[in-house]
RNA sequence: GCGCCCGUAGCUCAGCGGAUUAGAGUAUUGGCCUCCGAAGCCAAGGGUCACAGGUUCGAAUCCUGUCGGGCGCGCCA
């Protein structure tokens, strides 16, 4: 769909390379945006990397390459190359007509603008979130609530059929503590009191569900009664959380069906039957250090029941069952050595699984920071702080953009005096200003922006117009990369430099001016802008406000 | 002790399939609203890319080691 210029010019060039030089088959040529403007729009260093392979100096190389693609490149009428300079560096200008046409295009495809097109690849999923009803969403849940969604929606865009699925255990010896707890509560203890169970919930939630459930007349002998009142409540309260902060979710998959439906005792018998197993101190063993574990890992306790990780391989074989084929699992790094033990997991039942299934985003943890310290307990949820108290000092379109602008692996502080006072100045909303500037040029206006698509736009020659111009032309290549890195974090820089340069632009340049020709093309250019701003901003789950 | 992740400007962070003079925000300083929104723009100062070796014509980027920080090393989940 979008078969940007720089893409294409990279085939040129490689196919131009391969042809020249047989033993360079395997060789693709990268094409990088210069940092300085006398070097052209694009540049490659392909004939330095191709200088060893040939055994040739790559300053002559330079000169065969060009000589090998000139034609073919010019025959594009996207842009010329250049003469090598210093060791061999080859650059392209790109003609005013290519800078030109990536407005045509946006305001073409709009919404699709960037995206690939459908591919007929296998289903994939992204698990995220799965927090335990066991209280509200944490920062931690957050960051992979805003990772993850835009994890997906980057999958989405490059044509992949994307499941996004929330897992969690309903009934477990966490969701055992919870009903105690609230079973605590009911009977009149507080967690400061001698007798209250010993991993209790000790937040203030926990009170609200006692006095619900005691107000609904619920008996406080009921265990089983007030587990079922204190799991749907907390579910309530994590959807709620979760639809504040615009996030979505296909499949909420129970860890208890896992048994219920008999996978979970499934997975034994394929692990026994694998050979894989062994018995020591009454337990049951799984040899995953033949897989690259450090250790061996308990499969059955010695009391009969199962070691979490059980049913965690069970759920992945389900993952595979249900034909996904790549899935991708966002979680803590303090998760990070269920990698090697889940992988072990799968590869011991020699179902076809490869190795390395499933992928894995682990992101450092959040740190909430106030008034130069860490601020580890909130009222509500007692030890952590939620991301509904993220939500409240921010709003949701400045935490799902910081949260997300990160990478995954950055260890994330979260200043909350920053992020208050600099509410206003948020990087969030110098991009939605630059897109509610346009909305509030177009009014001003008071013409239709569809009206523009065909528009000529031959009067945009200047330097920011045309830089503005390469800027939305990089859209779909960051989309790509984007996704494959798995890394959203680049959207969200994109969109910055993005807005930027529209800001800029806004303050040396007239729109509305007289000359029809030249008001039209530059209000192309800003609807190309709009466009742009708005298809980011929703990928990565942020309004694209038209007023501020 | 072992494993994984991280150390880039005062602060928060990009860049890390090597390549032309290391970037942005913020903070500081100085300019710009009779003109499409100043939640904006323009400019200045500020970095031995933790440290030490190595590979390379060329290293913030790759390799090794050291130091510092985070997380994990249960018959908990």
């Amino acid at each position: 769909m979008t078969t940007d210029t720089k893409s294409a010019l990279e085939q040129i060039l490689t196919e131009g390379v391969r042809q020249r030089y047989p033993e360079a088959q395997g060789f693709s040529v990268v094409l990088e945006k210069p940092r300085r403007p006398e070097h052209g729009d694009y540049s490659t260093t392909a004939a330095l990397q191709l200088a060893k392979l040939v055994g040739r100096p790559s300053r002559i190389l330079a000169d065969e390459i060009r000589q090998a693609t000139l034609q073919a490149v010019a025959r594009t009428g996207l842009g010329e190359l250049l003469e090598p300079v210093g060791p061999g560096f080859l650059n392209i200008r790109l003609s005013k007509g290519a800078q030109q046409g990536v407005i045509a295009q946006v305001l073409e495809q709009g919404a699709r603008f960037g995206r690939a097109p459908a591919a007929h690849a296998d289903k994939v999923m992204v698990e995220f979130v799965s927090a335990n009803p066991t209280g509200p969403l944490h920062v931690g849940h957050g960051r992979q609530a805003a990772l993850g969604d835009a994890i997906a929606a980057l999958l989405e865009s490059q044509g992949q059929t994307v499941t996004r699925e929330f897992y969690y255990n309903d009934s477990g010896a966490q969701i055992h503590n919870l009903a105690l707890s609230v079973q605590a509560r009911a009977r009149g203890r507080t967690p400061e009191e001698a007798g209250w169970p010993a991993d209790g919930y000790r937040g203030e939630y926990i009170e609200e569900i006692a006095r619900a459930y005691t107000a609904g007349g619920g008996d406080a002998g009921d265990l089983e009664a007030i587990r079922k009142f204190a799991v749907a409540a907390l579910r309530r309260e994590q959807d709620a959380d979760l639809q504040a902060f615009g996030v979505k979710f296909d499949v909420y998959y129970l860890e208890s069906s896992l048994y219920t439906d008999g996978k979970v005792e499934a997975a034994v018998r394929g692990l026994q039957a694998s050979g894989k197993t062994f018995e020591q101190d009454g337990a049951l063993w799984l040899r995953t250090t033949d897989f690259g574990d450090d250790k061996d890992r308990v499969v059955r306790k010695s009391d009969g029941s199962y070691t979490y990780f059980v049913p965690d391989v069970a759920y992945h074989v389900t993952k595979w069952e249900r034909g996904f084929r790549k899935v991708i699992n966002v979680q803590g790094t303090d998760h990070h050595s269920t990698v090697t033990r889940v992988r072990a997991g799968l590869q011991a039942l020699h179902l076809g699984i490869p190795s390395g299934y499933p992928d894995y985003v682990l992101h450092n943890l959040v740190k909430v920071v106030r008034g130069g310290e860490e601020v580890k307990i909130s009222k509500r949820a007692g030890s952590y702080v939620t991301l509904r108290d993220l939500i409240d000092w921010v709003g949701r379109d400045a935490v799902r953009f910081f949260l997300v602008s990160r990478r995954a692996e950055s260890e994330f502080v979260f200043d909350v005096d920053l992020a208050r006072s600099q509410s206003e100045e948020n990087p969030v909303y110098y991009v939605q200003y630059a897109h509610a500037r346009v909305c509030s040029v177009f009014s001003q206006w008071g013409g239709a922006a569809a009206g523009l698509r065909g528009a000529p736009l031959a009067a945009l020659t200047g330097p920011r117009e045309l830089a503005l111009a390469g800027r939305l032309a990089e859209y779909p290549g960051v989309l790509r990369s984007a996704a494959a890195e798995l890394a959203p974090h680049a959207v969200a820089f994109y969109l910055r430099d993005l807005a930027g340069e529209f800001h800029s632009y806004y303050n040396a340049e007239r729109v509305l001016v007289e000359d029809e020709a030249t008001r039209t093309a530059r209000l192309a250019l800003c609807a190309a802008v709009r466009q742009v701003l708005a298809n980011g901003l929703a990928l990565i789950g942020v309004s694209a406000p038209e007023r501020m």
